[in-house]
DNA sequence: TCATACCGGGG
DNA sequence: GTGTACGGTATGA
């Protein structure tokens, strides 16, 4: 490959993530293949969006020109200024060279597999035959936004749209059988329409799924949006409808009933239903958003949700009321006969905290509208590289003129990941965690590392300007007043590019099958770079006196000598953050009292205000009975205090309460989860028994469902179940009191030498041939030998 | 015991 | 026309 070839334009890195289309205000948008988009705008507060119909050419990207030539002089260079079939060569070297154009795509297309079944033969039936390595087709709505340079949302801010939720309740999980009998509507305005079928019976059913188009189509709204719309409430309304006969007419414009679209999340498609196939329903002039779909880009940032459900994600981000009705799903429609107050109350919740939720999470997907050539409902449920990066690249060469490189799935080269390391085990005081903000996005930064193929250097460029907007977006929000629209929008930008640039690596790693520019190579030299970046800081604070614990990818954590304050903590930080490339920024993170460091990734940290945290799952398991997980707390934060007399009298006092029975049975079982139907397992019952269901049914209950949770506790002989109301306290003692030792006092091991721990883990019991002077014992650190 | 298959959510 | 990921549990060999 020569340097960069000349490109007819010269678009700015600007055009690259903005596009470069001013049109303000644009909600929705909607095209068709005859070349005519509908564009829905609208004015910061001014209630009705306006309607503009626009002409465009369809377009699309084909590695040769044989395929048209059939056409003979009716194929024209564009520059020649024909109406018809036009095409021209991008400069640059990319497979996908030839932009060809027509005022109608589908005979655009036709031509094309006129010619393709020519040259290929008769099994030709779509352009999807002949593979992304000779042609890019994009939906529609996503040619027009390219071809103009538009955005959806300039000078909009997420308060300004219209949104409108509403929420089902059903009988059941079964559109088959299980009949709408409510739903709930949340207009615009804020009001909540509590719709509810006049009987339980067809004609009930049919007049309640009327009422709610017509009241969607009063309300007029933007957006639509709900928890699991995609997977639970358009699916099931869609088929009810169908059932009934009655027209789904929820769109802008055109013929009612619900257009799919194909998704990998979503609901199971009705015909064929092989592999994950799923499609999503789209409707003309609405967007439709689900909120578990930012529930879960949420979570996978942060890792901190409980669960994605409704419920347990409204408590968690403290936007449920204190007052939230609840009602388990499987009991809806029968509380609703005896007191539909309540479920009236429950479904009203259920709208605010979803128009709550999309607010504080939606504000992402809404600030990627405002970049990336795509509809806004589909920037809400696309992964970051191949839904978000991708397009901004297609866009970007589109732009220049270039040609675009095709995918190649290249090969599958072996993959070497981040570095781990665990220098030493056991308690360690004084400890400093320091890390690197964004390691590989600013590893590709400093070290120039994009993809081989992006010959315009899009990629980096885009990075280098997302970080650089970044820091503006959140000064101002942090400018802008508390909850303030302007403050919601700011943070949302900043999330929205971080996710965008973190993204960027990921898009390099994922592979030529999935991503157009993937660069396993590139990827592989951010890695090695990280890998060599964390070596360097390892070595460079070791050399300042400081003894390593852990290092993993971007972080590591040490402890320093017992005579240092934190100014010189903080002076051997900033040392060797000297020492790294500019734009590799290693940071102070934290500090704490106290580390005891078990294994890799899984360790606890005791704060200097006396918090302590445990992380990984030897410490986290969510299948931990309570008094093993109290135990281990209370053990712990003595053992990081320096108290092993501490940790000794906690498992003394645990022992004996188990011994004495002081412990209840709740607080000795753990919750497992029952996965066979009671027909399932009555079924295999004879051939195999299983202690839970035996359990279960010795307990006189042969009514639960799989999925249920219970809670089980060991007795004597055998498993039980244990409920809220009874508390029989049989359990078998020594069971729990070895899990005390084996399970949860092995995770302090690390902290003692093997007759210190055999000694602060002794059955109290078995008196020893001599006393053990707790008090006098310290917990130790054990340095590792490398590589272990 | 280890590998793999499946789940998450909605009423 | 799409293309997730991650940690847990259940299962089967």
């Amino acid at each position: 490959m020569s340097g960069p070839p000349a490109v007819p334009d010269h678009p700015t890195p600007d055009e690259f993530l903005w596009g470069w289309d001013p049109t303000p205000g644009i909600v929705s948008v909607w095209a068709d293949a005859g070349g005519l988009a509908t564009v829905w705008r609208r004015r910061p507060g001014v209630e009705g969006a306006v309607r503009e119909e626009a002409r465009f050419r369809p377009w699309l990207l084909l590695d040769r020109l044989d395929d048209l030539a059939h056409l003979g002089d009716r194929l024209r260079p564009a520059a020649a200024g024909g109406t018809g079939i036009t095409w021209r060569e991008l400069a640059g070297h990319g497979a996908l060279r030839f932009l060809v154009s027509a005022p109608d795509a589908r005979t655009l297309k036709a031509a094309i597999l006129h010619g393709a079944r020519q040259r290929l033969g008769s099994r030709i039936s779509s352009l999807r035959d002949l593979g992304a390595e000779s042609v890019l087709s994009l939906p529609p709505e996503e040619q027009y936004l390219v071809a103009t340079g538009r955005n959806y949302f300039r000078d909009l801010s997420f308060d300004d749209l219209r949104r409108l939720q509403f929420d089902l309740e059903t009988q059941g999980l079964d559109p088959a059988t299980d009949r709408i009998f409510m739903v709930a509507v949340r207009v615009p305005s804020g009001v909540v329409h509590l719709l509810e079928a006049e009987a339980i019976s067809d004609a009930g059913e049919a007049g309640l799924i009327r009422r709610l188009c017509a009241v969607i189509r009063d309300a007029d709204p933007d957006v639509i949006e709900n928890h699991n719309l995609h997977g639970f409430d358009l699916p099931f309304l869609v088929r009810r409808a169908s059932l009934l006969g009655v027209p789904l007419d929820l769109g802008r414009i055109g013929p009612p009933g619900l257009r799919q679209r194909a998704a990998f999340r979503g609901a199971p498609d009705e015909s064929g239903r092989r592999g994950p196939r799923r499609v999503r329903y789209v409707v003309p002039g609405r967007e439709l958003i689900d909120t578990m779909d930012a529930v879960w880009r949420y979570d996978f940032a942060t890792r901190e949700l409980p669960g994605h459900g409704l419920k347990a994600v409204a408590r968690h981000l403290g936007i449920a009321a204190p007052d939230r009705e609840l009602i388990r799903g499987d009991q809806v429609f029968q509380v609703y006969t005896t007191d539909p107050a309540r479920v009236r109350r429950y479904a009203g919740a259920d709208v605010e905290e979803v128009s709550a939720l999309a607010r504080l999470l939606g504000g992402a997907a809404f600030a990627l509208a405002r970049m990336a050539p795509r509809r806004y409902e589909r920037l809400a449920d696309a992964g970051a590289a191949t839904g978000v990066i991708d397009p901004l690249l297609v866009r970007a060469y589109y732009r220049a003129g270039a040609a675009l490189p095709a995918h190649d799935e290249g090969r599958q080269a072996p993959h070497a990941g981040a570095a781990l390391y665990l220098f030493a085990a056991g308690v360690a005081r004084r400890v400093v965690k320091a890390d690197v903000a964004s390691l590989y996005p600013s590893l590709m930064r400093a070290f120039r590392i994009g993809p081989s193929r992006d010959y315009l250097g899009a990629m980096i460029a885009m990075v280098d300007q997302l970080v650089e907007l970044r820091l503006g977006a959140k000064a101002s929000a942090r400018a802008a007043p508390p909850g303030s629209a302007e403050r919601h929008t700011h943070e949302a930008t900043s999330a929205a590019m971080k996710l965008v640039v973190n993204s960027a690596y990921g898009y390099l790693a994922a592979g030529g099958g999935l991503t157009r520019f993937a660069d396993l190579d590139a990827a592989n030299e951010v890695t090695r770079r990280g890998r060599e970046m964390l070596a360097l800081i390892c070595r460079e604070l070791a050399s300042r006196g400081v003894t390593l614990l852990e290092a993993d990818t971007d972080g590591v954590y040490f402890s320093v000598p017992h005579d240092w304050a934190e100014a010189d903590e903080r002076r051997v930080v900033s040392e060797v953050a000297a020492l790294l490339p500019p734009l590799v920024q290693l940071e102070f993170e934290g500090r704490y009292q106290a580390m005891l460091s078990h294994e890799p990734k899984n360790y606890a940290l005791l704060g200097y205000d006396g918090t302590l945290v445990l992380k990984g799952v030897a410490f986290r398991s969510s299948r931990a009975e309570p008094y093993g997980r109290a135990f281990l707390r209370r053990a712990i934060a003595s053992l990081l205090a320096g108290d092993v007399q501490g940790v000794r009298d906690a498992f003394v006092s645990t022992v004996d309460a188990l011994r004495r029975r002081e412990v209840t049975t709740h607080d000795v079982s753990s919750r497992v989860r029952l996965t066979k139907s009671p027909d399932r397992y009555q079924a295999i019952r004879e051939h195999r028994r299983e202690a839970m269901y035996e359990a279960l049914l010795a307990h006189g209950r042969d009514d639960w469902r799989a999925g249920d949770k219970i809670r089980v506790y060991r007795a004597p002989d055998g498993w039980r179940v244990a409920t809220e109301d009874d508390d029989p306290r049989d359990y078998h003692v020594e069971h729990y009191v070895r899990a005390l030792r084996d399970n949860y006092g092995s995770r302090l091991a690390r902290a003692f030498n093997g007759e210190g721990f055999a000694a602060v883990f002794a059955d109290p019991q078995q008196p020893s041939l001599f006393e053990t002077d707790f008090a006098a014992m310290t917990p130790t650190l054990t340095l590792l030998p490398p590589g272990g």
